[in-house]
DNA sequence: CGGGAAAGACTATCCGGGCC
DNA sequence: GGCCCGGATAGTCTTTCCCG
């Protein structure tokens, strides 16, 4: 809940057309005082299904990493905050001035607004607290983990998260861990003009021989099939 | 001709089933 | 919940094909 002082301060900037910026529960709030009825939100895959619920008429989406509509600004918070800033740096100041708070804030390069949000879920939502935040974790480390690692994240022994995994989703975490990766993949090959190569290194595959084998059993086509259809 | 994609062969490592 | 072993998968190297 939002408290009303809030919400009259945030209606007073808009009305004086102060651009508002929300980094993921911000977003919420600026739903919540009425902000982002006619505005774009760009929220996190784990809580679109909430914003749909509580703001039914908004119009939202999770495919995107921040999203900039007019004078407000949405995103899906962790550190597509810094993108976004990156990308308000550049076209209000300067490009030179983007490049020196990114080399503040030890960044290479800002991703842009398009950048996929590697959070889409992939499976429905299990009761599972291990499945979980297996699941979870998963989907936040795309680019590689062993089952090993993960399980000694949750706190659980591999062998013990293997079983709890299998019993709820129907599948080992390691083919979880996969499907995910491989679906991943194939929103960048559709999406985007990343080489097969890319693509492979953003899922944790280190060559592209490999991804394109991998890629071909998951989803019954080549990359380039994909691509092509 | 060069670069990228796809596939085959082989080896190393990891995962999952069985058992206790 | 942990250990062990066999099978599955990842990684490397190589070849072939296709396209610009």
């Amino acid at each position: 809940p939002v408290d009303r002082e809030t919400i009259h301060f945030l209606k007073r900037a808009a009305a004086a057309k102060v651009p508002l910026i929300g980094v993921c529960t911000g977003s919420f709030i600026l739903a919540e005082a009425g902000l982002m009825r006619y505005h774009q939100t760009c929220v996190s895959w784990l809580h679109i299904k909430e914003f749909r619920e509580r703001f039914p008429d908004n119009p939202v989406r999770a495919d995107c990493i921040f999203n900039l509509d007019r004078r407000r600004g949405s995103c899906v918070g962790g550190t597509s905050a810094a993108d976004m800033a990156a990308t308000l740096v550049r076209r209000h100041i300067s490009g030179r001035a983007e490049r020196n708070a990114l080399e503040v804030l030890q960044i290479d390069q800002a991703r842009p607004a398009v950048h996929i949000q590697p959070r889409r879920p992939l499976f429905k939502d299990f009761s599972n607290i291990h499945v979980k935040v297996a699941l979870m974790t998963m989907e936040q480390n795309l680019d590689g983990m062993t089952i090993e690692d993960l399980a000694a994240r949750i706190g659980v022994s591999r062998r013990q998260l293997e079983r709890v995994f299998i019993e709820t989703t129907g599948l080992s975490p390691a083919r979880a861990f996969k499907q995910i990766r491989m679906d991943y993949a194939k929103r960048m090959i559709s999406k985007t003009r990343a080489s097969n190569i890319e693509v492979a290194l953003e899922v944790g595959l280190k060559n592209a021989s490999h991804f394109t084998r991998s890629f071909k059993r998951v989803h019954g086509q080549t990359p380039s099939q994909v691509r092509g259809s």
